[in-house]
DNA sequence: CGCTATTTTAAACGGGTGTTTAAACTGGCT
DNA sequence: AGCCAGTTTAAACACCCGTTTAAAATAGCG
């Protein structure tokens, strides 16, 4: 395997269980059997390691997640919330056959983006891959219209937040959950827990403010 | 004001807003214009530090959490979702009297405690305040009896890391509000609108899984 | 083979980190 | 006044960080 494939695949599991801030580029190359300097010279520095990170994940995922949303958004029938999210997990499902823990790594990794570096992150993710907000935001639009687009963004982002957190602490969740109620769970049973949550969520009825 | 509460408000602000991780020591002494060794006359360590951080803002919100929660558990009527996490609410918009915007550094600090330190302080909080936990499961059994233990676990760590993340990320959502939508909010606008989401998931229908 | 371009390597660089030291200062006490 | 516990201070400590350098090794090709 290529020197640059060996520390990506170092980095992204450093990176998702340690943030980005507190893996070092020593521990990621010493993981990655590899010499130090390998990082700057592959890449640059260590900002442009965390962005081809999360490009190969993103490449992977975002033309599969456009063309599922797209599908709900040409189709003639109403979707239900529930299909719009479903045709979130398919594509993000998939990332296990891509890698390893693939679905988990890349949530954690999301999770890491929003609160780790000040949101540079969310910048890189939101200019380089915006089609995939926009589709979104449509299919959800298209499943439940009465929504206004103000109070879908903060829903939307409510949900975000909710998937983000529950995978970047879903290994302690299930360690829990297995300990106090004997129920094994991975990463896919955990979804399955979370889709009804986020869907009610943003089903709420709508309430009118002062 | 005595050195240690001008280390604690200096550093309860840098911590939420850059982690604890990504805030040092010499930040947060020149930022109270304090001694840089005073962290370490006062506190111990950094570790020790955040612990203090975070026991001033739970030794304050816990004990009007629980009666909260305990005035929900006693009564005879049975309570709605709502109400449940209202009862929330008002300790926690209470921390702004306490110290100015103490409501959103609170939480910002408390998602910075899930993802930062792999996990050390979630630990801390769960052993050291483990009955406001206990309560909020009680009052929401009391509200929705029908939710088996297990499920509701899960529904209530979806709410927390929604709460959380959405706190962490409360101000870029905020702006980005203010410049999409023309809509001025702050914390209790958010948490205004982050209600009915949360409520909604918990009460979400029970699916049954194979 | 011999030359060139690419990649790998060990070592060092400058700077930031949490923590410790020992000396200086402070205010209250007899 | 002298003393002393409590506090503050500047300086240094050992260590880790991301990045750069220049030499060594490797691979590709005429």
């Amino acid at each position: 395997m290529s020197t640059k494939n060996k520390i990506l695949d170092a980095a992204d599991v450093l990176f998702a269980d340690k943030g980005f801030n507190g893996t070092s580029l020593r521990e990621i190359t010493s993981q990655a059997n590899v010499n130090l300097a390998a990082v700057n010279y592959h890449f640059g520095s260590k900002k442009e390691l965390i962005k081809a990170v999360m490009s190969r994940y993103m490449d992977e995922l975002s033309p599969q997640l456009e063309s599922a949303l797209a599908l709900i958004c040409q189709a003639e029938r109403k979707p239900s919330l529930q299909e719009v999210f479903y045709a979130f997990i398919e594509p993000l499902l998939k990332l296990n056959e891509f890698k390893e823990n693939g679905t988990s790594t890349f949530l954690q990794l999301l999770g890491r983006g929003y609160t780790d570096s000040q949101g540079f992150l969310r910048w890189f993710l939101t200019t380089q891959y915006p089609d995939v907000f926009t589709n979104f935001t449509k299919a959800v639009k298209k499943a439940y219209p009465e929504l206004s687009t103000e109070e879908m963004f903060w829903r939307l982002h409510f949900t975000m937040g909710t998937i983000v957190f529950t995978m970047s602490s879903s290994e302690a969740l299930i360690d829990i959950a297995q300990n106090d109620f004997n129920n094994q769970l991975d990463i896919a049973g955990v979804i399955e827990r979370v889709i009804p949550y986020v869907a009610a969520g943003v089903a709420a009825p709508i309430t009118h403010y002062n």
